[in-house]
DNA sequence: ATCCTTGTTGAATGACCGTACAGTAAGAGT
DNA sequence: ACTCTTACTGTACGGTCATTCAACAAGGAT
């Protein structure tokens, strides 16, 4: 009879990211403890240390992996409709919820006094940036596609902090018409 | 002999605001604690509880007060340069700098999960949101002022929070630039 | 000079924090 | 059936946390 279940390290890292990232959505970083997480994932309070390190390790693995969700594979979409995918993408139910934007809030508040989250955060935002720049760029538009993919890239994390504090004043259709008000000139 | 000096309610209340605003800055939510906060002041750990009643009340306080502190008082000026006046002043050395924006997002990351502090955000960028629209809609446009506005402002802390986690990669005349950009098309 | 309001002190309390680490056991490989 | 790797446990540790509260004193009022 097995007092625990023994999972591979990569199965028992996805869990405690999914019970951290919950925490975070839920409460923000008050919840983001060893005590809160390991309870919560049931299971004891070393295993934290032994998979990620530190919490600060575990913060950072959370932070790749809310960027891996909720970020659209633009490369992977045909050219004509990578931008569209973006908006729809960023704005979706999946996305654009107040759980999943308040565990953005929480982890951006941590960003520049946690080292280990700070060099996550460039990786991951040095990617992105490029991936729009690229989808613009190639529609072959006679605009500086990188302080546009800037820009734009700005705008949607406006909207969504702004839906975070206050989602009824910020939904998701206004949020849309916002991005696309903003490409319009650009686009002809 | 004095063994301490004893201020108005009001002076000491904005000493502690400073004090803990500057260790926002310097050092993001890990800072607000009642020790670091009355050690920096030079006072002892009862006078918060004293002047603010608990942590969060001193943390809305301190909100409100960056508000006030980074904010330019639209209604003042000349219907004509008001939207010039936000954006200059939004990005401005005084605001749009690395301690500053550190603040800001480190108190954006406790609004969800700090009722007091929420309250305070609602009355502010309430208030914030009106003189924006105000601005935009003293220009006589026909474009609608209040969505207008949303986005504006959407924009702007897109921009600020981009500044705050990597200055060098969104300087102030590109944000100002980009602000511009985002006008134009609606002011003819 | 005395009183009174209230700003101020600082110790006490109980809960929670992240990390270290020595020991346990699961389960695959042989 | 045995070994070995390593996932896993759970206590211990030294700090730090916000809040409470009874006592103190500064300085204006009278």
């Amino acid at each position: 009879m097995a007092r625990f279940t023994r999972l591979s390290s990569e199965d028992r890292r996805a869990q405690l990211m999914d019970v951290a990232l919950a925490g975070l959505a839920k409460g923000g970083i008050q919840e983001f403890t060893v005590d809160r997480i390991c309870a919560a994932a049931g299971v004891s309070r070393g295993l934290i240390l032994h998979h990620f390190g530190s919490m600060a390790g575990l913060l950072a693995a959370v932070y790749a992996r809310l960027y891996r969700d909720t970020t659209p594979d633009l490369p992977a979409l045909p050219p004509e409709i990578r931008l569209n995918a973006l908006i729809e993408g960023s704005f979706s139910p999946k996305s654009f919820n107040r759980d999943t934007l308040n565990a953005w809030v929480a982890l951006w508040g941590q960003i520049a006094n946690t080292p280990a989250l700070r060099e996550e955060h460039q990786r991951q935002y040095q990617a992105y940036l490029a991936q729009v720049t690229e989808a613009i760029a190639a529609l072959g538009l006679q605009a500086d596609a990188l302080p546009l993919a800037r820009s734009l890239i700005c705008l949607i994390d406006g909207l969504c902090l702004q839906h975070c504090l206050d989602p009824e004043a910020m939904p998701a259709e206004t949020a849309k018409a916002a991005c696309r008000a903003f490409l319009a000139p650009h686009l002809g």
